[in-house]
DNA sequence: GTCTATAGTCCGATAGAC
DNA sequence: GTCTATCGGACTATAGAC
């Protein structure tokens, strides 16, 4: 799309909607059409993989502790993230260019987690833990996402998100004894 | 403050900032040589609460677990936020009806996440041990928080912040087995 | 498709505090 | 003199209204 080219090129801020339409052959006015605002080109797609993750919690077995339930859905999520690598990296080094971009990054996690303590909820898991369960799954997520995206880091988001799982359970397991 | 007066009055987006300078007498172009931005009026004292909570976690003797010295941290942000008690909760109000409000409140709470995070690779945490024990322990003081705004809840903040920590625990603790 | 309100920036000028 | 706070007006871009 012509509107992440141009954030890629010179900035989310250096970049105006007119650019924008100008290049993609539109007025301004049938971009706001299509997009509330100028951010929100970036964050379109992300109401497909809440739904995704959700389901993957909802499909695991009721006997399934909260957590895992929720690693189900987390690891769901990865891999259409993996499948789109390219993207998400490009698209990741315009949102961490930009604390606007960032804020509706956090919001938009933020509402996945929302989302996930409700179909935890619907498991029969109460509150505070559905709450919980899910904030922390999407700490999980976030580090993991951030180290998958860092350049530094060649291996699959399915596995940092294992051993950020892991660090998890381990700092929190130990200091529960 | 006059904008906080406003906000509550007649909503965030329905104040202008023409307005909020008349009341407080003063013109538009003083209130943006304070306040980065409209928003800015709400969270002017929040470099204060993360100084509080990121010194209370390095004060921790160095034999304490990551996740207790986080636990102090945020023990000392919630006597922090008991005393203004009706402050908060007024703040919290205006901002829960308001996604922009929203947005900013959670940058500034993963501001937060981040500084704990160094603080704890300051103490040898590594990484990303450092990173997920400072978003859990955020992710902990949210769920508390929101509870203890919400209304319905007549316990301190300190309670509830103990009570989601031990649900925190529980849930990553039985899953670790 | 045009028009308008509002946020937020830039430049320069002014006035009191110390 | 220097530092800091105020103000005025013009300007751009977003976003919503008509």
């Amino acid at each position: 799309m012509a509107a992440m080219e141009l954030y890629a090129e010179r900035g989310f801020e250096q970049t105006t909607v007119a650019e924008i339409a100008a290049r993609a052959g539109l007025t301004e006015r049938t971009f706001f059409r299509h997009f509330a605002d100028k951010r929100e080109v970036l964050f379109a797609g992300g109401h497909a993989l809440q739904e995704i993750m959700v389901e993957a919690v909802t499909a695991t077995p009721a006997s399934c502790p909260p957590l895992d339930a929720v690693a189900a859905g987390l690891d769901a999520g990865a891999a259409i993230l993996q499948e789109r690598g390219d993207f998400s990296r490009k698209r990741q080094a315009i949102i961490v260019a930009n604390p606007e971009l960032q804020e509706r990054e956090l919001i938009k996690l933020a509402g996945y987690a929302v989302a996930i303590a409700q179909a935890l909820r619907e498991r029969g898991v109460g509150d505070p833990t559905a709450s919980l369960t899910a904030e922390a799954g999407i700490a999980v997520f976030r580090v993991a996402f951030e180290r998958w995206t860092s350049g530094t880091e060649r291996r699959d988001l399915a596995e940092l998100l294992h051993e950020s799982l892991a660090a998890l359970k381990a700092v929190v397991g130990v200091a529960a004894e």
